[in-house]
DNA sequence: CTGAATGCAAACGATTTGCACCCAA
DNA sequence: TTGGGTGCAAATCGTTTGCATTCAG
């Protein structure tokens, strides 16, 4: 059930919209980065390598940016810099970032529905886990890095 | 034991940083800000309507920079506009974004002790909720807004 | 007196936009 | 043919940085 660049391509003409070889390229590469995130600036220089044509990085925004509008593909903010696109048919997940080390891995929005459950009982908030990335320690920075919690002082997130 | 900016000053003094017109200027604001997100640009802003006197907005940034790693003020990435700052001895909390209306509102992260405590239990990742915004729709736009769950299409979140 | 802080201006990365040109339908 | 897409360049927003000047200690 992988989506192919052919799926994408097939999904933009459905709604109408024109196939041009800049929409193709930028198909191409979602349909294959299937599976990691990657930013607008991985698709424009994946398309110079993948399709061998070079395209404005203004268009891969729009490019996107359509994808996006005809729900095939989503973005996530994965906290400071770029964001990360990523084709609309993954399962959803949670970014969780290593402030420290700068590692991203992801939990499965379904493994977290009893929070987001909680979250919206007790303020009536119904959380998209999937948009924002959420910051913090990965396992082995716990384990190797300084241990919070020492003079009150905030602790360094990682970004800046 | 709210924090005044005296308070905050002396701080300063007592990590050995020098005392100028301008880190006065900001305490003060950070001190009256005491409760909301400020960004940045609102630090600038106010430093001029409350201390009527203009600093650079570089010289904001360090300044706020300077407090935050004297620990005395944080910041968190509300989405995808500029960061909010506050006083550090608020208590930690988990900002929540609406993709609507662009209302945030907080819950305490003690309240979510449970959540995260299951995240670190399933990945072995100690989560900082207080860094990332966590987006969603707020119960108002929920009842009002559409309803989430359509055509397998990608909900609009709200930021761009 | 001396280095830490400042102001200024310029540079930054990510993203958007205006506009004339071009090609898919 | 025609307007939806594109490339290009310039503009935006938030933030940082280099450098000469200034001022707190």
């Amino acid at each position: 059930m992988d989506i192919t660049a052919d799926d994408l391509v097939a999904a933009l003409r459905a709604n109408g919209l024109r196939i041009t070889r800049a929409r193709r390229a930028v198909c191409r590469v979602m349909a294959e980065s299937h599976g990691d995130h990657v930013t607008a600036a991985d698709v424009h220089r994946r398309t110079e390598s993948v399709a061998g044509l070079s395209i404005d990085q203004s268009t891969v925004y729009r490019t996107l940016d359509t994808l996006e509008g005809a729900g095939l593909i989503a973005h996530t903010h994965v906290g400071h810099g770029a964001s990360a696109y990523h084709l609309a048919n993954e399962a959803p997940h949670q970014h969780l970032v290593c402030g420290s080390c700068g590692a991203t891995r992801g939990i499965l929005a379904s493994d977290l529905a009893d929070l987001l459950t909680e979250i919206t009982a007790r303020t009536g908030f119904v959380p998209d886990p999937t948009h924002f990335a959420l910051s913090g320690r990965c396992a082995d920075c716990v384990v190797a890095g300084s241990s919070p919690g020492h003079s009150g002082v905030a602790e360094a997130t990682g970004d800046r």
